[in-house]
DNA sequence: AATGTTCTTATTGGATCCAATAATATCGTT
DNA sequence: AACGATATTATTGGATCCAATAAGAACATT
């Protein structure tokens, strides 16, 4: 991997995972020398911070870490929750097209087979997780509106704001199954309402649906940063 | 003005504008000489304007203009209202503190004062753009909700799609007076709604008020880019 | 002693140079 | 003549060097 990537790659789960506090100065030179290259990657991989939000600038002095609190975590679910909602209400606002519903039917079936058993294995959760992005990538495609893709990408970068973040208990299977299967309930609930041609009815679905990742005392299953 | 500032401004310009029309390549050293600048101005312009979507990757050729379509103006629009429209919600939902609930109302005695009378001349049309933005950050900041502000800063970036962008006819004052009258107007019945404490009222008052955004035939009034 | 001014220093922004890489064109071979 | 391999070139990414600027400290003056 080149230097850039790996700076911004670093510093990013670095933030977000609160190796480096809020509010931690971050200068140039330092970060630099931290990791062993020139001053051009970490520049860029700052500016590219700063356009995800991940830190601020301070005036002259260089940027200020800006790691997710709580809040900010609830915030941004919140955001992604009438993003996601306005992409179904769009679809659900014009006429389906046959292929977009055979899709979607296809999207569930996958997901109506990890729940069809009793059993549910640590794997199922990982198949989950493919399952759940999905769906809801299917949808973000569908409402062919594309920014809203642009207004979520930086969101995606916190943990538990994206849709491929999910609270789950990883100790606790039969927990975590209950959980994700009342996900897939959320889904089914407003692929129906998509496919019946109710537009509020699955925008606000889909809203309660983004709002369910906010249960406390769950630990994040964070997709690839 | 800074020679990074300089580029970045200039390029977004022409790209909105359409002087650098959509799909053309924007190669560094090319863009570099014709500023008359280095080439690390260019880079980093560059890469700010990727994260706005003004431009796309090419693989290692550099990068295309993404220039707005109408129908990516009425993406945005689309995304903007959902968001302010969160905001009011979020504002409606609880108790309203009596500071907000005096600044509200001083802003909207700016725009009261400025159809208090029948005259409406180019420089009012300046002034309503001063008190619209302060409208809208007044509510974006009172939210709370930062995860809002940084998702539309990318939306902000393009022609009529931000909430400091007006469509007004410059050559017809009279039909600019009216139009920007009915904004005005909009801005009372969302701030009659918040303070009844009427999410849901707010909030589709909002919606309605960005998409009024879409007149056709209506050249925009686009803020400092 | 307090405050204003100046000097030093830390830090970012820009420019130039070097390296890596991929696309393209040309030449050789079949 | 066509296809493939190789070499050249165009272009981006990174490193180092230089300039501008602002923050902070020290010193002088009132």
């Amino acid at each position: 991997m080149k230097p850039g990537q790996r700076v911004l790659f670093a510093l990013r789960k670095m933030i977000v995972s609160g190796e480096i506090p809020d509010g931690t100065r971050i200068a140039e030179i330092g970060t630099a020398e931290r990791f062993g290259v020139s001053r051009m990657p970490v520049r860029t991989a700052l500016r590219t911070l700063e356009q995800e939000g991940l830190v601020a600038r301070l005036g002259r002095r260089g940027y200020a870490a800006r790691g997710p609190t709580p809040t900010s975590i609830e915030d941004a679910i919140e955001v992604r929750g009438v993003l996601e909602g306005l992409a179904v209400r769009i679809i659900a606002s014009r006429p389906i097209a046959p292929a977009f519903a055979r899709k979607l039917k296809a999207c569930l079936a996958q997901g109506d087979a990890l729940f069809a058993g009793d059993d549910f294995v640590a794997d199922d959760i990982d198949r989950f997780y493919s399952y759940n992005l999905a769906f809801h990538d299917l949808l973000l495609d569908a409402s062919g509106n594309s920014a809203i893709t642009v207004a979520l990408s930086r969101n995606n970068h916190l943990p538990l704001a994206s849709a491929g973040a999910l609270a789950v208990d990883w100790d606790d299977l039969a927990s975590a199954r209950h959980h994700l299967h009342a996900a897939h309930q959320d889904h089914h609930a407003v692929a129906a309402a998509i496919l019946a041609g109710q537009p509020d009815e699955a925008e606000s679905r889909m809203r309660r649906h983004a709002r369910a990742a906010l249960i406390p005392g769950m630990m994040p299953l964070v997709g690839p940063l």
